[in-house]
DNA sequence: TCTGCGATATTC
DNA sequence: AATATCGCAGAC
């Protein structure tokens, strides 16, 4: 594929700010996975903050655990969890080392290996217009369409298996906010952020 | 289009 | 006992 601006990662630096930054400045940036010989790419267009240190509904709210562990290292780390026995969610660890902070990535765009994620959703290549649109928006649909599981977590962002490159960034106004979904604790929070009009939104 | 439910690992 | 989810079944 011919380029016309080169791919740049994301670098320690834009992760070590602080979590809400990071979540706001991820959206329209293309996450990428490199497979044995295929690339996954698609582009953020919804995520959700969790901030151990004021959100209840972080799981680093109480502390470490081995679990979360990941979530306390500087930022830049990508941090995978299961959950209800049957999903996994993935995130980007923000902030400095010690502090538990993280992005949920809730929602994607697909845009590079899509018939290997059209498989692995939905066991066939050809899709309907209404599985292309659920192929990668939720958490646990992009786990599976990436096929991200805990053997993951831990990777470096700054790395070249799984990371993160730069696009064109978003104006204010293409920005949606609203609560974070899902949760039952500190729910008032506005921390849900995500490209307006967007096509392949969660919800 | 919507609502309710089951699956079931991990943590507290 | 609760959970940062998803897809299916059944009602309408």
């Amino acid at each position: 594929m011919k380029q016309i601006i080169p791919l740049k990662k994301l670098t320690r630096e834009f992760y070590t700010r602080p979590v809400l930054n990071v979540a706001k400045d991820l959206l329209g940036k293309i996450l990428i996975k490199k497979e044995r010989n295929k690339i996954l790419a698609g582009k953020i267009v919804e995520v959700e903050a969790y901030d151990g240190s004021i959100d209840e509904a972080s799981h680093s709210f109480k502390g470490k655990t081995k679990r979360n562990e990941i979530m306390f290292r500087i930022g830049g780390y990508f941090y995978v969890y299961f959950t209800y026995g049957v999903h996994h969610c993935c995130n980007v660890v923000t902030g400095k080392e010690g502090h538990g902070a993280a992005v949920l990535i809730r929602a994607i765009e697909p845009l590079s290996g899509i018939d290997i994620m059209a498989l692995r959703r939905y066991g066939k290549r050809k899709l309907t217009e209404r599985e292309m649109l659920n192929l990668t928006n939720g958490p646990g649909k992009i786990c599976q369409a990436f096929a991200f599981d805990r053997t993951h977590s831990g990777l470096d962002l700054t790395g070249n298996k799984v990371f993160i490159v730069e696009a064109a960034s978003l104006k204010k106004s293409e920005i949606g906010v609203s609560e974070r979904i899902g949760i039952s604790k500190s729910k008032e929070l506005p921390w849900r952020f995500f490209i307006r009009e967007n096509l392949f939104l969660s919800r």
